[in-house]
DNA sequence: CCTCCCTAAGAAATCGATTACACCTCGATC
DNA sequence: GATCGAGGTGTAATCGATTTCTTAGGGAGG
């Protein structure tokens, strides 16, 4: 492939001009003719890698997504990668499956790549890299998901309005005996999420005593349901069920099919993160929607404002209430 | 960060040798300790933009999927990732969005950024980049759908045969009136499961006429609907219907639920490609499950046949049916 | 007509690694 | 005891760009 020396050769200056040509610093008309020229017809593209050892900046930013095959992380990334890019990034995106030894990993092959920033959604809150970045001096931004310790801006979403909201609805409905899928116990966003839910509960007189707070070490679809299942051994059980999580929800779900329970008539079913397809399920979830796009982008700002130098806060945008039938709700029109 | 000099001094020893003790060669063992401890000490951790420039070897591969939003191509991501990782590659992804102009804006920083080899899942037919990778040398492996005119490698299932024992299945069913969803004319994937499906249905005496040929330009969830609402104003509507892809399939299954029909009574639906969450829905759906980690892990693997400069083949992994009651099977146990 | 300044462009240093080549030392061989 | 070989280490070139420093040349002002 062509390089710099190559095109001043052919246009007949000094790679210094070629280089200033290209990154448009004051090159005169006719020299300038003369460099594009050769650059079209050597079809020369500069070397990214080289361009990075010399201006240390390699214009990628890391991602790291604490699971790749959970939807609301998809779309994140989706999000991110759309923002990154129309801001002149790219991104190098890191699945950490939710363990975090291969986040640990994972860090660590972006750090040697000198990135010019780091995402991360963490998997777990016990990983050591973390400080490791913000030792290295590395702008970090944290996603989705805070982590006690690492002293770096959170984009990530508020449940308080749509729980305040959710509580009250079921409260209108008669739902008396409300229940919570959440992860295990020390995980911020599960303890979070309980404590809001269980105050907007208790300002409409409901309560959510422990045995009707359930939760599960693996955030999948086999964990919701022995939750859910447990739920139901119950001398009284739920008749409402907020699932934190949307694969925690579908074994839930599962679980109730088995039973021959239907949602939401004996219990009611809503769903922390709004995923496209549970407009499709039977019936369609309520759903706790989390402005997800917006947190992307918010994520890819706080970090580029870090990278340059500016201050970058928190920040914390509201989650709302998407009504659908598995709480009561009307058919949709 | 500390960088090479920095460890050579502090060890009292050149920079050659720090490089020698850091890829294994020949340095003996008292040198050896020293260097590693400066190492230690330094924290020091070596910079792959100057490496890559001297090897001319990033250690990146880049994956550039269609749809990052489509389960499917999720998870296929999720499985070259791993893949990837587990060789020692990191990888970096561009989302095309299904569209050819994004496609080919990633793959040109892709190329910019020197990385060993290109993986491409292709967004449309229409791609000029493409062509440019082949041209650049830069290693390139097709992955889920060919590309007329590009001479790569391609790795991808083959439905035959599936579509054989779907005919069959459907034909025992008593099914008389087979219809299919498929992507635009002229998309290859399209085109090929359209022929294979009729030839398989032929072979049981059953016709696929065009009237029961439904295409939708985009891939999504309304146009899945729209054929299928046409289909059902047919004088003879079908008692089967093919989604050959998951995203059209939900929104046949949306238009089926809106006009009252129960399926698979009235009719059997299955859809291409698995998705984890088919199962979840009601009624569980009969795909046709592609191995999408095995394809995967075939695409790296061949992607780094070609950058070794060993031969590198097409592959073609058999999809196969997973029969759910959507098709008319019994309950599952 | 000379000087001063400004602009354009070239020469060379630089980023941080790898690696070809030269050199040195030490032990073995004849 | 001189020579040869091998193994370990240092010196310096190299990858391909950017950027600083330097120089040449041209126009304006005195």
């Amino acid at each position: 492939m062509a390089n710099i020396k190559d095109v001043a050769e052919r246009a007949g200056v000094s790679v210094a001009t070629v280089s200033r040509v290209l990154n448009g610093r004051s090159p005169v008309a006719e020299t300038r003719e003369r460099v594009l020229a050769a650059v079209q017809e050597l079809g020369y593209r500069p070397n990214n890698v080289a361009r990075a050892l010399r201006t240390a900046r390699t214009g990628a930013l890391g991602l790291i997504i604490s699971d790749l095959t959970n939807p609301f992380f998809t779309e994140l990334a989706d999000a991110v990668e759309d923002e990154a890019r129309s801001l002149g990034y790219s991104l190098v995106i890191g699945n950490a499956g939710e363990r975090p030894a291969q986040q640990d990993d994972y860090i660590r092959t972006l750090l040697d790549r000198r990135i010019d920033g780091l995402l991360v959604s963490s998997a777990g809150t016990g990983s050591t890299m973390l400080r490791e970045v913000v030792a290295s001096g590395t702008p970090l931004v944290l996603l989705d998901r805070v982590v006690p310790g690492i002293d770096a801006p959170c984009v990530r979403a508020d449940g308080r309005a749509a729980l305040t909201e959710l509580a009250g609805r079921l409260a209108a409905l008669g739902r008396r005996r409300p229940a919570i899928i959440v992860a295990p116990a020390g995980t911020p966003t599960g303890e979070e999420r309980l404590a809001l839910f269980r105050a907007a509960l208790a300002a409409h007189g409901l309560a959510l005593p422990d045995e009707r707070v359930g939760s599960t070490p693996d955030l999948q679809h086999t964990g919701g349901r022995r939750v859910m299942s447990a739920f139901l051994d119950l001398a009284e059980p739920p008749d409402a069920v907020l699932a934190t999580d949307n694969l925690m929800a579908l074994g839930a779900m599962d679980e109730l099919r088995a039973r021959g329970l239907r949602v939401p008539d004996d219990v009611a079913l809503v769903v922390y993160d709004d995923v496209p397809w549970f407009t499709h399920t039977d019936p369609p979830l309520t759903a706790i929607a989390q402005p997800t796009r917006e947190l992307g982008r918010a994520a890819v700002h706080t970090l580029l404002a870090r990278i340059e130098g500016r201050p970058a806060e928190s920040v914390l945008l509201p989650a709302h209430l998407v009504p659908r039938r598995s709480c009561g709700e009307p058919p949709a029109p």
